[in-house]
RNA sequence: GCCGAUGUGGCGGAAUGGCAGACGCAACGGACUUAAAAUCCGUUGACCCGAAAGGGUCGUGCGGGUUCGAGUCCCGCCAUCGGCACCA
């Protein structure tokens, strides 16, 4: 017999053969290929944009996007595909659906590491960056994936990059207009300026002018990483290290471009509301942008011209300030600071400045800091209270000072007892409590706001200080703007020259601005960015020179779901035709679905948004916000229930599975394993699992000759369903329909195994219930199910024309579910007790009689009142007896 | 500390307030086979009573509550994971 595939296994060779020496249970191996190839030469799955041929405009359209990857020298691994294949399903079923489908994919492909091997080898970071793509493109074709290959892009083609480098131009040529709170091309703002001061020059108009731009530069402090050679963002630093590599950050000031996302802040969180996305998702980003309402007072310097601005969220306990924190790098500590104290307050500056930001923050429980000497003037009630500095304040916060309020802040709290200052309590809380009390409650000690509950006590005494124009209202974000620059050579390169010491923008022709070639990639070791060494590159014949930085990765993957949009036009960022159509829909965001992973909640989701809306206010897009429905899957563990990781040696190539067991049987645990969003294990037994399956559908439909040769199975018929069947099918269509929408891939699979399951065991299978199983899988195994439909083709032609991926998505009848009889559980006091078979639609009175009827229930009784009885029609009937 | 998510068999996981554990894995038994693998059929939450047929009790992290009825809703805890963390 031929089953005896691996008989010829060595004596003493391991008991579990493994699948590549066992024979296969069916031939994915021959016809996954052969059909990968036939959506490639066919186009199968391109869709053309409005106005090109084939288009079919009566359609609905749907946008399902993947996050691109970074094509990394690893190549991908078993995470990657989970994301890749639910979008995969979800667009294949839309197209049976009707929808006109955009499914696009692309390369995230600036990087460090494409720049850490040129350093290595000397080649050019294209020359890795191209082999990287091959490799990943590979890979996922063997995946069966449906993607329009023809939309393919990559961020450091030049032809894409272009038109990065051209939206930084309408980032640096526009500002923020609080008014019409949107962006406006900035010579609005000049000719508003030159309206109301005609005489004023051009050098001060032109900075002006620099000082609101979205993209401007910046001599603010940024954080430094030696070891990377580059500055970094806020969100790039963890824990005061690099997020990549983990090297030592540490803050230094340094000239760079900067976006004015701060300007975009209440929109940011606004917008948020009409989107489909996770609440925790949303949280994340409520929480990175840190809105916090309050109020600015102005305390008065004793004895000098200035006054110190505080920030506070609690104006109401202004009373109970008494004193006053600057932090230490604040710009009038000087001022402040008296003769006695001055060498004290410097040799802290000093000792803080020496800090890395994770010993100011995690480290020091303990509270620092030290006297100045000086003293300013309480706005409300002209006190005269001691400035302090301490590291506890942060000066990128607010306005880098505090008015300390003791009695009900903790953190004043423990500064105020360990320095042995005043506290005195403000407001009085509902019901007495120990130490400090941060809760709101009624104003005390606080002259014209006593006996205010807190809400209107902080009305009134912002009230007080806008009059006496000691302060304002105001709000306040932990949003930092984005620190756009970076020392590398693997980067876009900024449109911008350099001409006496001002920036000037590059006009459009001259775009895409090119990396030059380097002999050598090391970072200089200075803070002068690689791009330094290209003498020849940085001058202009006109005597200019360029911007040695590039932007940061974040730059590409801000659009990039936009020039999948039309990624061949010429003059233009997005064919304006193609944007309308498949960003429309009458939501708030343009792609129907954006599926990837946590990591990105905080950095790209808020930056694509953020360029999104300046595109929108510009006018060169239609929606608010890119993407409508966002979906994190969650992480795949290794089968030690561990992150994957080469060091635990617990990684899982898809390859390899695909080789044992096939590209169908990966997708289709990839989504078997659980709930897309849930983090959850890998394990190749069950991988085995639905390769089982899969292949029972395959015998469904083919066995084998004498020879072992398969040939299509003579069980399968035009015999009629039987009604069982029947029911079994359109409860199947209606199962797998609402769960592949609601994207609980796990329990479609589950149907449809239930589904094969019915028909394994019986005589004959007709083919009509082999039809709508082949329609039904197909999203899920489309190399499988093409292969059978096609086999089928050749005895049933009539029912299986062409490719199963261009057929119609089954409809369900509900008629063929209902059912006349129907099982009704009996319970006695909530517990069950019978289960009887009655009518469709029976009567509650007859139905009660029936169940009373009941031995069972009869038994559970006996002895006891029958109070109540609960019927539930179809369902139940539950017994309330005592 | 704050915010968010998650706790269900040996394992992955199912369950519009109405039969807890669908489906799969693993395990066990049977058929086929000289034998094994593969395949097919069946059993499988725990405990108790019973020779068996069958019956009973308990059971969704813990403690309360609402309800005729709670894995599901409410209150209070605990644990794990993720994010933020002196943000005034």
């Amino acid at each position: 017999m031929r089953h005896n595939g691996a008989s010829w296994k060595l004596p003493g060779t391991s008991v579990s053969a493994s699948m590549t020496e066992r024979r296969k249970q069916f031939p994915f191996a021959e016809f996954e290929p052969r059909w990968q190839r036939h959506w490639d030469e066919h186009r199968t799955f391109s869709v053309p944009n409005p106005g090109e041929p084939g288009f079919d405009p009566v359609k609905p359209k749907f946008y399902v996007l993947d996050m691109f990857p970074y094509p990394s020298g690893e190549g991908l691994h078993v995470g990657h595909p989970e994301g890749y294949t639910a979008t995969d399903i979800l667009a294949r079923y839309k197209r049976m659906r009707g929808f006109n489908v955009l499914h696009p994919m692309g390369w995230d492909a600036f990087g460090l590491p494409a720049e850490q091997f040129a350093i290595r080898t000397g080649q050019h970071p294209s020359v890795a960056t191209a082999r990287n793509v091959e490799r990943f493109k590979a890979q996922l074709k063997k995946i069966g994936f449906s993607y329009d290959w023809r939309r393919e892009i990559n961020t450091t083609d030049p032809e894409y990059y272009l038109w990065t480098q051209w939206i930084f131009l309408r980032l640096y040529h526009a500002w923020f207009d609080p008014e019409a709170n949107a962006a406006r091309p900035i010579s609005e703002l000049a000719e508003k300026r030159r309206g109301e001061l005609p005489d004023e020059s051009a050098a001060d108009l032109r900075a002006f002018l620099d000082r609101h731009r979205l993209a401007y530069v910046s001599e603010a402090p940024v954080n430094w990483c030696q070891e990377l050679g580059t500055v970094l963002a806020n969100e790039e630093v963890v824990d005061g290290k690099s997020e990549v590599g983990g090297f030592p950050v540490v803050r230094r000031p340094m000239r760079q471009w900067m976006l004015r996302i701060t300007a975009y802040a209440d929109r940011l969180l606004e917008e948020l509301e009409g989107l489909d996305w996770p609440e925790s998702i949303k949280a994340l980003q409520r929480n990175w942008i840190g809105r916090s309402e309050g109020a600015e007072a102005h305390f008065q310097i004793d004895g000098q011209p200035e006054s110190i601005t505080v920030f506070t969220t609690r104006p109401d306990t202004l009373f109970g300030a008494t004193y006053v924190v600057l932090a230490p790098e604040h710009p009038l500590v000087p001022t402040l600071t008296s003769a006695s104290q001055r060498a004290a307050v410097e040799a802290y500056q000093t000792q803080v400045a020496a800090k890395s930001d994770l010993e100011r923050t995690d480290l020091a429980k303990e509270k620092t800091g030290i006297f100045t000497g000086g003293y300013v003037i309480n706005p409300v009630n002209q006190e005269k209270v001691p400035v302090w500095i301490a590291d506890y304040v942060l000066a990128t916060y607010g306005t880098g000072a505090i008015m300390a309020v003791p009695a009900h802040d903790e953190r004043d709290y423990d500064f105020a007892q360990k320095f042995g200052l005043e506290i005195r309590p403000v407001v009085a809380p509902a019901k007495p409590v120990e130490g400090c009390f941060t809760g709101e409650g009624t104003s005390i000690n606080s002259g014209f706001l006593n006996g205010l509950a807190t809400p209107d006590a902080k009305r009134r005494v912002i009230e007080r200080l806008e009059q006496q124009g000691s302060g304002r209202r105001t709000v306040n974000y932990k949003l930092r703007d984005w620190l756009f620059s970076r020392q590398r050579y693997w980067g876009e390169p900024f449109p911008i020259v350099w001409r006496d010491g001002r920036h000037e923008a590059l006009p459009e022709a001259a775009l895409p601005v090119i990396p030059p070639p380097l002999e050598d990639y090391r970072p200089t070791g200075t803070i002068e960015p690689p791009l330094s060494k290209a003498r020849d590159w940085i001058r202009l014949p006109d005597g200019a020179t360029r911007e040695l930085n590039t932007m940061p990765q974040w730059a590409g993957s801000c659009w990039y779901y936009l020039r999948y949009l039309s990624p061949h036009e010429h003059g233009r960022f997005v064919n304006a035709e193609a944007e309308r159509y498949w960003m429309s829909g009458g939501k708030p965001g343009g792609v129907d679905l954006y599926v990837g992973g946590t990591e990105h909640a905080v950095l790209h989701l808020l930056y694509s948004r953020f360029w999104h809306k300046v595109l929108y206010d510009l006018g060169y897009v239609s929606t608010i916000e890119p993407f409508q429905r966002l979906v994190n899957q969650g992480m795949i563990l290794g089968q030690d229930n561990h992150k994957m990781s080469k060091s635990r040696g617990n990684v899982v190539n898809p390859d390899d599975v695909i080789a044992d067991y096939g590209a169908d049987a990966l997708r289709l645990y990839e989504m078997f394993m659980g709930p897309l969003e849930a983090t959850k294990p890998w394990s190749m037994s069950g991988v085995e699992g639905v390769y089982r399956f899969l292949a029972r559908v395959w015998r469904l439909v083919m066995e084998e000759d004498q020879e072992g040769r398969w040939q299509l199975s003579r069980t399968v018929t035009r015999q009629a369903l039987t009604p069982a069947q029947r029911k079994v099918v359109h409860a199947t269509i209606q199962k797998v329909t609402g769960d592949v929408e609601a994207l609980a891939f796990n329990t479609a699979i589950a149907q449809l195994m239930i589904y094969v399951n019915e028909f394994t065991g019986a005589e004959v299978r007709p083919v009509e219930a082999v039809r709508t199983l082949l329609l039904l899988l197909n999203p899920f195994a489309p190399h499988l199910t093409e292969e059978l439909w096609e086999q089928l083709g050749r005895e049933f032609a009539p029912e299986f024309p062409g490719l199963v991926s261009g057929q119609r998505w089954p409809e369900f009848n509900p008629a063929y579910l209902a059912e006349d009889q129907v099982e009704v559980v009996l319970q006695v006091n909530g517990k069950l007790r019978d289960k009887i078979t009655v009518h469709k639609g029976l009567e509650n009175e007859a139905l009660e009689k029936q169940a009373l009827s009941s031995p069972k229930i009869q038994e559970h009784v006996a002895g006891k009142t029958v109070r109540k009885v609960i019927i539930v029609p179809d369902k139940l009937v539950n017994v309330v007896a005592g």
